[in-house]
DNA sequence: GCCAACGTTGGC
DNA sequence: GCCAACGTTGGC
């Protein structure tokens, strides 16, 4: 069992997308970094816990969990010339990107706002702020208990 | 909108 | 393989 934080931009899709699709289930895609799809691809596995961190936006912070349904498989999008996340070097045959199935496990009753996992000395090392800019992020059982256990 | 950090591209 | 230029992410 592995533990990450996944993010994305509440204004492109929020936890309250998630909470109303069908299900509660969506396709986690368009990631396009080469170290996101290598965890995405390797390292995910069914069953993995989820932290659904809102990005880019004024309340920057972790708004729910979510569950892995589905392991990794080729992400339809970089075969589609009308998706903004096309890539004309991608083949069926030779895939460069991957896409997973998650489904809503709980969304926070407010969210836990990053300031305050700033905030928290056990936090420190956590690779959310070592590299700043990866979407996919390990995280380990320890932090995960610890930022679950910021959550009332 | 600004800027730091860092990833990608392409010339050589 | 190096490195400059450029693009993207994401907090503020």
């Amino acid at each position: 069992m592995n533990y990450w934080l996944f993010k994305s931009e509440p204004d492109v899709y929020g936890i309250d997308q998630l909470a109303k699709a069908p299900g509660q289930r969506c396709r986690w895609d368009g990631i396009r970094n080469y170290q996101a799809r290598n965890h995405l691809r390797d390292d995910v596995k069914v069953g993995d816990l989820i932290l659904f961190y809102h990005s880019s936006c004024p309340r920057p912070g972790v708004a729910g969990v979510m569950e892995v349904v589905q392991a990794a498989y080729p992400d339809p999008a970089q075969f589609d010339p009308e998706s903004d996340y096309h890539d004309p070097k991608a083949t069926e045959e030779n895939p460069r990107w991957y896409a997973l199935d998650v489904k809503l496990v709980k969304k926070f009753a407010q969210l836990l706002p990053l300031s305050e996992l700033k905030a928290q000395p056990q936090l420190a090392d956590m690779a959310l702020f070592k590299q700043g800019r990866l979407s996919v992020v390990p995280l380990t059982e320890a932090e995960w208990r610890t930022i679950l256990s910021l959550e009332e």
